[in-house]
DNA sequence: AATGAATGAGCGTTCATTCAT
DNA sequence: GATGAATGAACGCTCATTCAT
């Protein structure tokens, strides 16, 4: 009855209370992803999975609060990913490339991550506004540019008044609208941002403008 | 009867249809991106209007249709800006930089059309998809650097190997990062990308990026 | 077609939305004053009605409305059963007398109206509170006391002192008592103060009441 | 174990259980009287309680149950204090004042436990039907009715057909009315029946009423 | 005796849409 | 061409209760 094979009702009680949650949060991202915010439905994932609407009304108390703990989780995930970014090389010019494909890659390889992103901004972040966890999760790759930067300017490789935040924003602006605007860009310019024969091709172009920009001579003050 | 008190009741409807369906647009665009797609009332707009929602449905035919409809005025109003726009320079970086700032300066001033694109490409273009003069409307803004990327590479000022369509995805997606992702990245970051402080540095940044990229020696491949 | 036996479609919709809509207040009264405002079911009201819940909504709004609704036109019917109230006696002790036994009839063949009082109390006159209808409706009835009350005091039949509020709480409460507090009353001292053959006696009571009532010499100040 | 600190698991227990019934009874009262049977929260119960919502259904079965509880209590408590009724007196004019009187406050004193006879009465006594101790508590009120009557009508001072049951119904309606009814007769007459103001008037009105009827000369049958 | 975890059934309400002239 | 009245389907959510120890 304690075996292996058959553990204890109580802890099979806590496993699959662990589980049941994790399979709601699964199958909610995939359905917050497929249509959003307003157009995922509680019956449609409550369908999808091993057990019933009231179970995520028990678990998570609402659509908005699942909804919540659908990005924490996607965050999270996404944070932890980064913290184990291994850029580090000698040459800051190969760190920040490296750094900038590895971003590149982790969005095309997260694309309901992206579509997250997208809704909640849709919904002006408020979730994240509303979210204790969502506050203070950081962020390693931010950290990462921090120190390539600082060593890229020690060293004059860079040019000075580059700030890490901003980085970011260039190099994350990039690899998401890639993403996210992958369907009005291609109907509208019949270019597909996501067509494999073309990958290569925008991961070097991103390093290249990267690192012109973080080493060209100013002409602007 | 038709009287100056009284116009003719044909003429009168007819100016009264194109102001009337004029009305519906404006306010439709206000509430769908205001809220999405899904999360849009019919019963909203048709309030916000001086018309019923029978006659949404009436003008339009659905809910889905007025999207497009919405769509469609929207990429109009966007792609007629772009035809003004005045970038002729007799040195193609002042015209690319010229293009740059006023690209970005134009995505700025137009937040909600951002968010309708967001919301769109959350419905993977199905609308414009779907949509005979979505397809064919072109862009102006493509076709102006088209002719300064010519004269820049033709003049070897510009690195060969770049293309307009690319080019045109790198500056949009750093314009239209910067307005779209802003409440996430302010809430997680804390930076707001819209501060009018940081402003003109954002967009130097932009012109700096842009003209490094196509001014650069590439060291790879 | 717009012969008496097939009138016009129109005609007949607003007929029918007429009719739907009493026939939901009938409906709702009945289930209201069997189970309570919190424990009636706005589903079982449809289902006793020709329409559909839906209907319910589109005529009302929702079920707080509803209640506010069925409430005034139960008070609608009362005050105006009230406006028919003839107790014209040139004896203001016979004219009283006819009050009350006239309330107190009232009284008996309107339990339902007694059960919706009492369920309004419950909820602290907030729905008459809230009804433009109910705040002004006024009460036939008093108009009646104070008119025989007047009369009876200038005679000097009746002791001076006496307001007409407060009498007809008086007449009000027993009468009220006797239909609202029927069961707990059965229930705990045998007695069915609804029984037919004590309804006279008491009917008698409270006529013997109210005119001693008025007509003794007080011996307290 | 045993110690002091930690005193018998049983008698701790056996006390927790009385203290833990009597908190639940405390509360459920109020929410019941707050919010009538329908109305009131099994969930808001064990909420505003130091033990669980399952607890409840340990000690009482279920939200019925509980609530014929709740009545058992409160017919008590009020049973009791019936008890305590002092109205001894050699005039039998004099204590039937002073029992008016008495009840009068009494009701003024338990606005809650109208309501909740009230709310029982929408339920057509179905709870003290069902209870064992509910249907032999009797009426010590009654008593003293019947003892002060009966010597009033010896004595002659009291006309000889009144019964005590229907002299208890009479004193009472206007205690409860005045107390059940304050909120619509508010709205609707515009006078709050437990004004302080108005307090010593009203008790003085129903000690009036009660004497009158019972020395009145009967005029009818 | 005591309890945390779970739940089936049904709640009031709202949505985009169409009917019928 | 224009429209007020109506509506089926489904929505997010909550209720009192029981399971399993």
């Amino acid at each position: 009855m304690t075996s292996d094979e058959e553990p204890s009702q109580h802890g099979e009680c806590i496993r699959d209370a662990a589980r049941t949650r994790a399979e709601i949060l699964d199958v909610a991202t995939q359905e917050f992803a497929r249509a959003g915010y307003d157009g995922a439905r509680v019956d449609e994932i409550a369908a999808r999975t091993r057990t019933t609407k009231r179970m995520i009304y028990y678990y998570f108390g609402g659509k908005e609060q699942l909804f919540t703990a659908v990005l924490e989780r996607a965050y999270g995930v996404i944070r932890e990913a980064e913290q184990q970014l291994d850029v580090d090389h000698p040459d800051p010019v190969a760190a920040i490339r490296r750094l900038a494909e590895l971003t590149f890659d982790h969005h095309e390889q997260h694309p309901d991550f992206i579509r997250l992103v997208s809704i909640e901004n849709i919904h002006r972040a408020q979730h994240i506004a509303g979210s204790e966890k969502l506050g203070k999760i950081g962020s390693p790759a931010l950290d990462v540019i921090r120190r390539i930067l600082a060593s890229g300017q020690e060293s004059g490789l860079f040019t000075a008044d580059v700030d890490a935040v901003d980085l970011h924003a260039m190099i994350s602006s990039f690899c998401f609208f890639r993403v996210s605007n992958r369907h009005t860009f291609g109907a509208l310019f019949g270019r597909d941002l996501l067509d494999r024969g073309r990958r290569a091709h925008y991961r070097a172009m991103l390093g290249d403008m990267v690192i012109a920009y973080l080493t060209a001579e100013r002409t602007t003050d």
